[in-house]
RNA sequence: GGGCGGAUAGCUCAGUGGGAGAGCAUCGGCCUUACAAGCCGGGGGUCAGAGGUUCGAAUCCUCUUCCGCCCA
């Protein structure tokens, strides 16, 4: 056997694990039909992304699934892919051009988007060799790209049939506009934030001259596009006003006063400007009035023609001049500050502008009723399921989602406008001629769609559709989506919207919504914050495993990450623990021979680490299964450290000593559990895995397609567990006395235990060699109902007690404090007990199996409490 | 303003009706040939506050305070 180096290495090991898989083909699904399926789309990264933290913890736990199934007998498929990014990809590029002094419009069109496609050639991969490196098994040889041929197909179809269906139209809307993407964005495409700004009250004349209005406003600039006032029906105070006429300052527009319900008495003073082509509100307040829209500002943010004397300026130079101008001619009653909610653009982070303007909707009512019964009814699932009120409000508010952007890197939207006859052409295939008037003057739309456009379709395009393959029949509906809450509108909903509508199913059966990754004050982490954890940067400074470790151990249902650096070296240790008990075992191999392993040939450190094992097993797959990565990940790591490095690996070395079977059979059990923990282990830590299993003796290729560990009940032995708790105690309690007298590890302690059951005695009698090397003692005594040795140290178990006589060594007063401690300690325990017992409440109601329980204690309570005396009694004795 | 989540050891968090737990940190002792990235042992908590339900509440209900997130 080779010896391993002292500490783990991982360096130059990932890589050449991670090609061996690839090489070896594990990443693809052998399309066995006789083998149960298992599909996992991956949330398709931003092609102009680099792994940050939330990627690192959102594919870990699609690889720790995927490796999971795929070790337990699936047929698995994860299948990778890119998302274009329209707005954000177009940034990039475009801000490469202006370094170059250069603007999209100065290429043009279609040069614009070869030079996109170079980019993407160039920097696009850069994300995927990162999840590489995490360790992610995706069948790259399926990796898809939402531009690429096929799934613009898709884009194509989806779009003409809901055309065809009366799903999608087009008209002049209120949308969100950014001035600086110059493009339209979708509500949820908008980030409300809480800005310092004014609340300007406006005077308002009468056209007859015989009073006035005033009202409050926090974009004054806008009242150049006000087309009426109104207030609420039923306030008294603007009651016989409702139906008059108002001059309106500055240009001296003719305005009526209206009433309508949606205006808020307790907002200012009651009356509201109506600007229906620049607010939400008052867009729809205008469609129920029938007001007039003047569109006063233009896609640049610029005044318009409308505007009159204010034509050209920008928005915030036009908001001082009007100000400074109502000022001045005495229509501006009060300034006071206020703190507006402004959106902002999710891509740009500037103010977006509430604009009219023609765009193309997707009618969602229709889409989204069965999406929500899809929930409702449990067909899909959202782990965790506090998720589901969300996705409700969601769905039951929803509005016609604005899909057209006016950029051009994206999927040009297949609609075509005769010159001649005007009318609206949406085809399969591009169109040579209209087919109503034969005019050849055709002109394509140019606008884009909205990049989630062709990301609800990722569960089906990328197997393929529409074309009917084996793909798309063999993996969909798909099994799990892995994702974080902030995209379960844009992208989850739409995907099982569009999943239902085309393929007539689900897209998935689950979704597992993870937490984001803050830092350790509970920030987000941004670039601006400077408080960023790069996991490529930790890959290299802690390894893969340490990384994916960390993440799965506080991905806990329902809370945020809060991640530091210490905790991903902390369990880079847990690593290192982990080599260095393969290497002990690897040691220990000398002479090996396979042997079946039979519990009743086996001494109980043996079969006491094969029960634990197969509760471990257990725990492990049923927190897996109820996507409690932490749960699992925690279990595993309690088991390795804490029951086989601690307590099995050192009982080993007895049987080990004494050579011959006893020898054998405890390299087999070291083996045996080693060898079932890396696997249990794999999806959590795939490259030290694999490189201690190959080292290890092993049947198979790699241990990521060796089956995943299952419970062997002929293993399970609550009896042993408990006659190994037993022994342990006592080693435990040995070792307690060694450490109050500052004993030295190294010398052999007398000692003396007293029980009064036969059983127990036996047990330990059997074991004493095993006690001995783990406390550290000689000449054990074991005896039944025997003296108490005189100026000893003792510890009361619930079935033993254990002496360290050291007559010059005990100080005695000391020993009495400790014991009286104890005796403290148990006394007010049992005094609770008791009190419990006493009362015929508890007796009457309680489940029997409490009160038996409970009474138990009161029997083990009194019975230590009385042999804790005797021993305090005796110490007594000494002291005087 | 509406909704959701959280408050448990110094820190991060498990625990959802019947003996307050883990990891990390800390303190004491150990270089005991798998591992000092380690081993052994210990200390540390009116489970945010107040009321209620119950034989019994960290756990269920109500209110209060504070923190986070989402929506308007």
């Amino acid at each position: 056997m080779k010896e391993l180096p002292k500490a783990y290495d991982f360096r130059g090991l990932e890589e050449k694990w991670y090609r061996y898989w690839e090489e070896q083909g594990y990443f693809r699904p052998k399309l066995d039909p006789r083998k149960p399926k298992f599909c996992v789309v991956i949330p398709p990264p931003n092609v102009t992304g680099s792994l940050h933290i939330g990627h690192a913890l959102n594919n870990t736990i699609q690889d720790i699934l995927v490796r999971y199934r795929r070790m337990d007998g699936y047929d698995v498929l994860w299948l990778p892919g890119t998302d274009h990014a329209g707005i954000a990809t177009q940034n990039v590029v475009e801000r490469e051009l202006a370094r170059e002094g250069k603007t999209r419009h100065d290429l043009g069109r279609e040069a614009f988007l070869q030079r996109v496609w170079q980019w993407k050639e160039r920097f696009g991969n850069r994300i995927i060799e990162q999840l590489k490196r995490l360790g992610a098994s995706c069948d790259w040889s399926r990796l898809r790209f939402t531009m690429d041929e096929g799934l613009s197909r898709a884009v194509r179809e989806v779009f003409v049939r809901l055309w065809e269906e009366g799903l999608i139209y087009r008209g002049d809307y209120i949308i969100n506009w950014c001035p600086r993407c110059h493009t339209a964005l979708a509500d949820i495409e908008v980030e409300h934030k809480p800005i310092a700004g004014n609340l300007w009250y406006i005077r308002y004349p009468l056209t007859d001259g015989s009073g006035e209005v005033v009202v409050a406003t926090t974009r004054p600039e806008t009242m150049l596009g006000d087309t009426a006032v109104a207030v609420h029906p039923e306030d008294e105070r603007y009651r016989n006003l409702i139906g008059r006429k108002i001059k309106l300052p500055l240009i001296g527009r003719e305005i009526p006063i209206i009433a309508d319900k949606s205006v808020d008495p307790e907002f200012g003073t009651g009356a509201v400007k109506v600007t229906p082509a620049h607010d939400f509100a008052d867009f729809e307040m205008a469609r129920r009035h029938n007001l007039p829209f003047v569109k006063i500002m233009d896609e640049n943010g610029r005044m318009t023609e409308e505007a009159g004397p204010y034509a050209g300026l920008d928005r915030f130079e036009a908001r001082k001049k009007v100000v400074a101008d109502l000022e001045a001619q005495g229509f501006l009653v009060k300034t006071e500050d206020y703190e507006v909610m402004l959106g902002h653009c999710y891509r740009c982070d500037c103010v977006v502008e509430p604009l009219l303007s023609k765009q193309w909707f997707v009618r969602m009512k229709p889409l989204a009723q069965p999406a929500t019964a899809a929930v409702e009814n449990g067909f899909i699932r959202l782990v965790p399921e506090q998720w589901n009120n969300l996705y409700f409000d969601w769905m039951y508010k929803i509005r016609d989602w604005c899909i057209s952007r006016q950029i051009w890197w994206g999927h040009r939207i297949p609609a075509w406008t005769c010159q001649d006859c005007g009318k609206t052409i949406v085809v399969r295939e591009d169109p040579e001629s209209c087919p109503e008037c034969g005019s050849k003057n055709l002109r394509q739309e140019e606008d884009v769609l909205d990049t989630w456009f062709s990301s609800a379709l990722w569960p089906f395009s990328t197997l393929g559709w529409p074309e009917k393959t084996e793909d798309l029949k063999a993996f969909y509906p798909t099994s799990v989506l892995v994702t974080s809450f902030d995209i379960l509108f844009f992208w989850v909903a739409r995907m099982i919207m569009m999943g239902l509508h085309f393929m007539g199913n689900i897209p998935f059966r689950t979704v597992y919504i993870h937490a984001l990754v803050r830092d350790e004050k509970g920030q987000k982490m941004s670039k601006s914050r400077g408080n960023v954890i790069d996991p490529v940067v930790m890959i290299e400074k802690y390894g893969a495993d340490a990384l994916r470790f960390t993440l799965a151990a506080l991905a806990a249902q329902g809370r945020d990450i809060k991640l530091s650096e210490s905790r991903i070296e902390g369990f880079k240790h847990f690593v290192n623990k982990i080599w260095n008990a393969a290497r002990f075992v690897l040691m220990n191999l000398e002479d090996y021979e396979p042997r079946e392993l039979k519990s009743e040939a086996l001494p109980l450190p043996s079969r006491w680490i094969l029960s634990r094992l197969q509760k471990t097993i257990q725990k492990v797959r049923d927190r897996l299964e109820a996507y409690e990565f932490d749960q699992a990940a925690l279990a595993i790591y309690h088991f390795f450290w804490h029951e086989f490095c601690d307590w099995y690996v050192e009982a080993s070395k007895l049987y080990l000593r004494e050579g011959g079977e006893a020898k054998r059979l405890a390299q087999n059990v070291l083996l045996h559990v080693l060898e079932t923990s890396l696997r249990l282990l794999h999806p959590f830590m795939p490259f030290v895995t694999e490189e201690l299993w190959q080292a290890l003796p092993h049947e198979g290729q790699s241990i990521m397609v060796a089956p995943y560990p299952k419970v062997e009940e002929k293993f399970v032995s609550p009896e042993t567990e408990k006659e190994m708790d037993l022994v342990r105690e006592v080693v435990v309690a040995v070792r307690g006395i060694r450490a109050d007298y500052r004993l030295h590890p190294t010398r052999k302690l007398p000692v003396v235990i007293l029980t009064s059951e036969e059983s127990v005695k036996e047990v330990l009698r059997e074991h004493s060699p095993l006690i001995e090397l783990l406390a550290g003692t000689e000449a054990l005594q074991i005896e039944v109902s025997g003296e108490r040795p005189r100026g000893a140290a003792s510890v009361v178990l619930t079935e033993a007690e254990v002496f360290v006589p050291l007559a010059n060594l005990v100080d005695v007063a000391q020993e009495i404090k400790r014991l009286s401690k104890e005796k403290e300690k148990y006394s007010k325990e049992l005094a609770r007990v008791r009190a419990r017992l006493e009362n015929p409440n508890f007796i009457e109601k309680a489940p029997e199996e409490v009160v038996t329980k409970e009474k138990i204690r009161a029997e083990e309570l009194t019975e230590k409490l009385k042999r804790l005396e005797e021993n305090l009694e005796r110490l007594k004795e000494i002291e005087t």
